[in-house]
DNA sequence: CCCTGCATTTAACATATGATAAATAATCAA
DNA sequence: TTGATTATTTATCATATGTTAAATGCAGGG
């Protein structure tokens, strides 16, 4: 849980009790490589944060398999358009490499929410920030060519690159992989 | 003030020191049409709701100038990657229609949040919700063909097409006026 | 009411990306 | 190691969207 509350650290100082409280409500799961951490079609229930490994967010469109995100070691990953609606997810969270994920329970935690304030600005600033960075993909989508997206991705997290599949790459671009694989053949 | 409090109330309940604390933080104005409320280069420090009119968020890209997003009369607008960043924002609130608009003074609104648990959840709520649209958003774009987009958006925002000149539709697609004219004219 | 300046459409051509298929390359289990 | 499976690249052709330019339509100010 180092890890965890050293993340959270840097978002927003909390008390001991919190730290105990979340602590009480959080399990660590070890999870192979290429399987399912939630399923499609169940309401997300759980907020993971990701010790070790690598995951990605994808979902069916047409029996095509997109990909939403990745997500890396300290950093927090849930299917939010599930988590704050209430309605079941049409997303899944794969692990793409041997992971340590510890998972925290949602509705556990936003009733902690009434008796820690600090828990609840905690994940206020938390989702804020992850909102910023959708905000400023949507930006990086909308006007961009397929080869300046992969020539951004590879400069802004080459780490993408190196550990995925680029079959999951090309979908998280918009694009197909064999489009993906002819824009890095030009180099 | 009506209209916004009931616009919170479907988020958050408020305690009625709560409602005077935040109405003492806001003001009305009242814009003309095509005018900026907030200009490119300035750090967001003001959360506006709409009470009347129509605004859209717009930057510039190589000179182009990009629509991000329309927001209606009961809405919050906010450029939140400066508002929660404190960076200044590349992009500006344009008002399309003559407008009557409430600014709630951020710094003042995040201290009131010490002393109010209960705005502090409400804007909490308010911007996961923001957050999801955002997401979901970007499956909207991933994948879907510009004729798919523009028919999504005579569908779920017919206003959109009644009210925007199309030439800040476009960019709002990820695509040239030409094409969205293109498009329009095939039905 | 008529200009004048924008907004929108139409047309012709250029290009990036998609679709399909086939060829390599890499991975993994036996 | 071998063979089977999966991932990636390469090639060809089709098509959607971009680019530029011109034509038409529309709105606001005098």
């Amino acid at each position: 849980m180092v890890q965890l509350f050293a993340y959270f650290h840097r978002f927003q100082k909390l008390s001991p009790e919190a730290e105990n409280a979340i602590a009480e409500i959080s399990t660590v799961h070890t999870i192979k490589k290429n399987l399912d951490l939630q399923p499609i079609g169940h309401t997300c229930r759980t907020i993971y944060f990701i010790n070790k490994g690598l995951a990605r967010i994808y979902y069916f469109k047409e029996d095509i398999d997109i990909t939403e995100g990745f997500y890396f070691e300290n950093s927090i990953i849930a299917r939010v358009e599930s988590l704050f609606t209430g309605k079941p997810s049409r997303k899944a969270i794969q692990v793409l490499e041997d992971a340590e994920i510890i998972g925290i329970h949602a509705n556990s935690l936003f009733k902690l929410y009434d008796q820690f304030h600090d828990i609840e600005r905690l994940f206020r600033k938390i989702f804020e920030a992850a909102y910023v960075d959708t905000v400023n993909r949507i930006e990086g989508i909308q006007f961009h060519t397929a080869e300046e997206r992969y020539k951004a991705l590879l400069h802004e997290a080459p780490d993408v690159l190196k550990r995925v599949p680029l079959k999951y790459v090309a979908s998280y671009l918009g694009i197909t992989q064999v489009s993906l694989s002819r824009i890095r053949g030009i180099h």
